[in-house]
Order: structure tokens, then sequence, then C-alpha cells
DNA sequence: TATTGTTATACTCTATAACTATA
DNA sequence: TATAGTTATAGAGTATAACAATA
């Protein structure tokens, strides 16, 4: 849906944001992988957790987790085993196929944030990131109805 | 899903976009609407148009725009009626009820960027606006597979 | 035959709850 | 009984194609 009202700063973040995020989107998925694959294996580069740590940490229902992880595995780029220790949970690791996709990915990305940010200096990006990091998204309760 | 690498500029601005469109989005819902239909009625209001006129405006399909416009119809905040002209078009107009709604929603809107934007100067918010303005989104066609 | 609005259908996402196997 | 992972089901959202009325 286009913008409305685009002078009204929110709407601008929103709506940039949003055109960022498709941009980043298609990015990631150089690899021929779907982003929210992607994003999984991101969340496995610094080091192996169990299915249950991983959902929390990308903020996602434990039950969404398994496709995407079934997915990954078909694909040799993660590995599922049994935890030794309780044998409920699944110890899940990126395999090297895993990091050498992770790779392309991150030059795509750098690729995609040169042409978005391309026009601004460097100095510009940091004053853009510092700014952006004092917007207060702290998720308060806004909800007032809506929908029907 | 939860930020993997906020160290992105990229990512920085698609998530903090999120973020706010959420907020954003739980202020046009102020008046119990659906956003989308805030959304629509915020298109009519500089004046009346065809359906097709306002799909094309909204970047959506015009068969969307039917559930939509029989919402705001039955509730009175919006009112199609014939083309005299051309009796295959239908001119959408918003109502005096429709215009009410909005004030209430613009005043919701702008508490919402208090909020949001309320750690920065005058100085800085435009600032942040002229610096999303030279963010490149012209959506070139980036699109590498992906999905499965 | 082309266009406007409408309806119907299907596909994707997501949220939830029920199920199994272990503890 | 509680927990980790899985499966099944339902709902919203969206995209597409067929349709009726009018040009």
């Amino acid at each position: 849906m286009a913008a409305p009202s685009t002078d009204r700063l929110g709407f601008l973040l929103s709506f940039r944001g949003e055109l960022t995020s498709a941009r980043i989107r298609a990015a990631l998925g150089v690899a021929g992988l779907h982003p929210r694959n992607v994003m999984t294996l991101m969340r496995l580069a610094p080091g192996a957790m169990s299915q249950r740590e991983l959902a929390a940490a990308m903020e996602i229902d434990p039950s969404q987790l398994v496709a995407v992880l079934n997915e990954l595995e078909s694909e040799g780029l993660a590995e599922r085993r049994r935890d030794p220790a309780d044998r409920r949970r699944h110890i899940v690791e990126i395999t090297e196929a895993g990091a050498a996709v992770l790779g392309r990915v991150d030059a795509a990305v750098g690729e995609a944030e040169r042409e978005l940010f391309g026009d601004l200096t460097e100095a510009e990006q940091a004053l853009l990131r510092s700014l952006l990091d004092r917007v207060v998204v702290d998720a308060a309760d806004h909800d007032c109805g809506g929908a029907e």
C-alpha cells in the first residue's frame, strides 16, 4: 500500500523500512533460500543451541521452527542431534555448507547496502544509525481495538 | 523475528521501520477500524475518485478494495455512487463521519510520533527525515530466486 | 471486444492446540 | 506432572482468475 501522508515522519520511517526490508530480503535470497531460513542460519553461526533456545532467540513459536530446520537439514545447511544429557532436546548446529551460504549472503547484503545507502557519506550513515538507535520502540501496549 | 545482526544499517532500518509501523498501526486503530480502512479514508480525504483510481493510488488490487469499501460504507464512513457519465464506474467519497474519524486518528498518530521521536530534537527529526529521503529504494528487480 | 466492479478460489503465514517421547 | 519437539487445524492476508454489467 503506497504512502498517503509521507509528510509524517512515522509514515516515512515505516515505508522506508518496508522498502529497505524488501531489498534486504532479496539479498538474503541470493542462495535460493527463504529469507527466514537464512535468518535462522545467522542465529546459529555464533554457536549451537537447542531448538527451544533458538526459537526464543528468534522470537518465533517452536512449532514454526520445525519446518525451517527440516528444510535446512534436507539441504545439508544445519544439523539436529539429540542432546545425550537430555534426550528430549535437539542441539542444532550450522554445517560448513551452511556457513558457506552465509558467506555468499553476507556479500549480497553488503551489495544491497551499498545501493541503499550509497548516496550517503560514511559520516551520514553513522548519523542515520545513531538517530535510528534513539527512536523509541519499546513495545508498550498500544492496542486500541482495531480490526473487525 | 528478532534482529540477528543489527550492526548492519540495512537490518537496523528494517527492524526500526517494522516496530515503528506497528506503533503507527496501533494509533490508526484508535477508532476501532482496521488500519487498511483508515489508510483508505486518508486517500479519500483530498477528494472523491473512482474505485479503479483509488486502487491504483493505494497500489492494491481492485478486488481487495471491495471488502474495504463494503466495511467503510456499512459504517457510514464512505459512500459509493454510480458515475452518471459512465455507469460502470463507482465514485467513492468520504463522509462527514469519515472525516471526523480521520480527525481522531490524526491526533492518535501525533501522540504516537511524540512517543517514537520524543528523544530527538526538532532539528534531529528534520535530519532523520532528510537522511531517510536519501535512502535509495527505487525497486530495481533484485529477486534472486528464494523461497521453495 | 474492452473495462469496471464483484465474486470465488487458492495459496501463504501465522497462531494455537493436541500429540509423542522423554524427564 | 512437566518439558522438548512435532503435527494438525484454523484464521488472516493476499493474489489470481472467472463473472456480470456497461461501454
